[in-house]
DNA sequence: CCTACCGATCGGTAGG
DNA sequence: CCTACCGATCGGTAGG
């Protein structure tokens, strides 16, 4: 009902408004989230956003430039919550948590984007960190903070400390790994109760 | 040549002489190594291990039994990589961080292995850690003789910090992310300097 | 273990 | 943005 309202364009598709775009790279998480990024095809995302098979190659040169939009959205907003964590807490070490319960937070509400980010072949640049320049950096910059007189070598080393156990929550808890092994729990509170042991001097 | 030599049996195939199901699982490894677990198809392994399209249901119920068979075999082959590096071990520190070498040394020289264990709709029962029981409960147990007074629930979050940053640490440098930010380098060095920080009380 | 084949699906394009 | 379509490939099966 109420799709042939009006004739004049925009208003005789039953999804999107002129948002196409977005609304096929919508539907491509879906289906990745459940497929996998080999798994889902254009064809089944643009039948999901209503349109014709031949509609996303308005907007995408291929399956691929799609998957690489995906990748790029996926590090604005990575970037975006690790920033925040990263300025909204005071001290080094609250950084340092902060950015690494947004990290898995991230991976975990955005499966999908996250699987993209860092299994998408990175044949260009995209710089440190699969293309998170940005989050890596203020990672960088609160090692050092932390750990004020380690030497840069060091420093370096305790960045892989923190990325690996990072990265590695994020990718066992999805997995389901955890929750097999310990019993389903509480991500967040798992993270933390880690997180705190590995800087707490006094164990 | 030389393959029409004898035509009793077993020496009609130019590859394998009666290990087919090996060769299958073989070609399989290195196509998942290329294209990954979707993007690799039964035709191909059988092009590439010299049988038909069809020979390879004489091994496999379908697909998804090849790459079960894979992750069985990944599993057994980690379980006992993790329990030399236990058992090559002295002290508890040693066999944390042996096995967490060992970890890391089989997911770079494994990774189409490691990949379909650890990606796997694990629908069935397959323990925790994704199937790898034995290799889990040694780490719990030299968790539990270095830290001999945490609480088991401590022990449990330690033993969730040591499998996070070494699985991450995995994922992360196969992927190609660490050496796109430090630059290339010796991973296994780089895990022992990682460890080193991570367990070394005096940082 | 092979030949031959089915039905389905896919990425992508022609030509509006 | 659509209809119609191509060539290729896929998982799996029939029937030896």
């Amino acid at each position: 009902m109420a799709k042939t309202k009006r004739k004049g364009r925009e208003e005789k598709q039953p999804y999107h408004h002129g948002d196409l775009k977005a609304a096929l790279m919508k539907a491509a998480l879906l289906l990745i989230d459940r497929h996998g990024i080999k798994g889902f095809s254009l064809k089944d995302a643009a039948a999901r956003a209503g349109v014709s098979t031949a509609a996303p190659y308005r907007h995408f040169a291929d399956k691929d430039a799609l998957l690489r939009s995906i990748q790029s959205e996926g590090f604005v907003l990575f970037d975006a919550a690790l920033a925040l964590a990263f300025e909204g807490s005071d001290t080094a070490l609250a950084k340092i948590t902060e950015m690494g319960v947004a990290y898995v937070r991230f991976a975990m509400e955005h499966p999908a984007h996250f699987k993209v980010m860092f299994s998408l072949s990175d044949d260009d640049e995209s710089g440190p960190g699969g293309g998170s320049t940005k989050g890596f950096m203020l990672l960088v910059e609160a090692v050092a903070a932390l750990y004020p007189n380690a030497t840069p070598e060091t420093r370096n080393d305790l960045v892989v400390v923190c990325w690996s156990i990072v990265h590695g929550f994020a990718v066992l808890q999805i997995d389901g790994a955890f929750d097999a092994a310990f019993g389903v729990g509480d991500a967040e509170a798992r993270l933390r109760r880690a997180l705190g042991l590995l800087f707490d001097r006094t164990l």
